[in-house]
DNA sequence: CCGGATCCGCAGGGATACTG
DNA sequence: CAGTATCCCTGCGGATCCGG
């Protein structure tokens, strides 16, 4: 399920030039942005939400494979409070709380998906560079 | 200069599917990377390096705005460490040390430039969000 | 002087126990 | 089941010091 698919919207933007930010109000939102966004659990609830559709609370939960429940509480409430996620509950005992995508959340988990594929594509570079990094490390002259 | 360069090989995958996962080894060490490339002060730092091509400790401190030179330092070092950057120190003084992307840093500041674009346009929907989120929490009947 | 290491105070995240 | 409350500890930011 984790297929590249294109947003229309960036596709439509991808080869025209992005006007460069000029007004710093503009800029100093969107680093606020890509600051909660650039989330190591945002990211991945993002995309268990956009693999499986809608998940329930504790199904999340697994999917999310070592998030705490504090976490998972805290991220999911800011990203619905971000328009990210619809968070739906069933008034019923046991209780039944499930959560999906909106558009824009389904939006955003498509710009990441290059991100992803990056990952998928260059993590064996990324352990070469370490162990680059650490043979050099040791081979240092420690004056 | 922040334009929406195409990085090949991702482009080259886009359309067709990705392999899913099935590996959990992989998959973990993905989700390990993504744990360590979703960060805030990374992705700034390489949106930095990505605009200005090279830049001197305190020139990214300037264009990182709110970093710690701790968190700075931190972050530019392990971002060394993965082979995202290349740190060059001119033994001179006073001391003198320029930051630069690798091509591997540089495939991924390509990967998030999708984020960015979405950032860019989606953020005032995001406000909206909020507010609509908050006007709803004081509307809500307080049991 | 620049780049960065160190120390300290505090917020944020993890683990566990408890509740509607 | 889906959280909340609590405790505890890591990890960040800010200030200061240091080597070249």
């Amino acid at each position: 399920m984790r297929k590249p698919e294109a947003d229309p919207e960036i596709e439509a933007r991808r080869y025209g030039p992005i006007p460069d930010k000029i007004d710093p109000a503009i800029e100093a939102l969107v680093d606020d942005i890509i600051g909660k966004v650039a989330d190591k659990w945002t990211m991945l609830i993002l995309e268990a939400l956009h693999e499986n559709g809608t998940l329930r609370y504790t199904e999340l939960r697994r999917k999310v494979e070592g998030i705490s429940q504090k976490m998972l509480t805290q991220t999911v409430r800011r990203m619905e409070e971000d328009g990210l996620v619809r968070r739906t509950v069933h008034p019923i005992i046991p209780p039944h709380v499930d959560y999906t995508l909106t558009p824009l959340g389904d939006s955003l988990s498509k710009a990441f998906c290059g991100v992803w594929i990056w990952a998928e594509t260059h993590y064996d570079e990324i352990q070469q560079a370490r162990q680059a990094f650490a043979a050099a490390r040791s081979g240092e002259v420690h004056s």
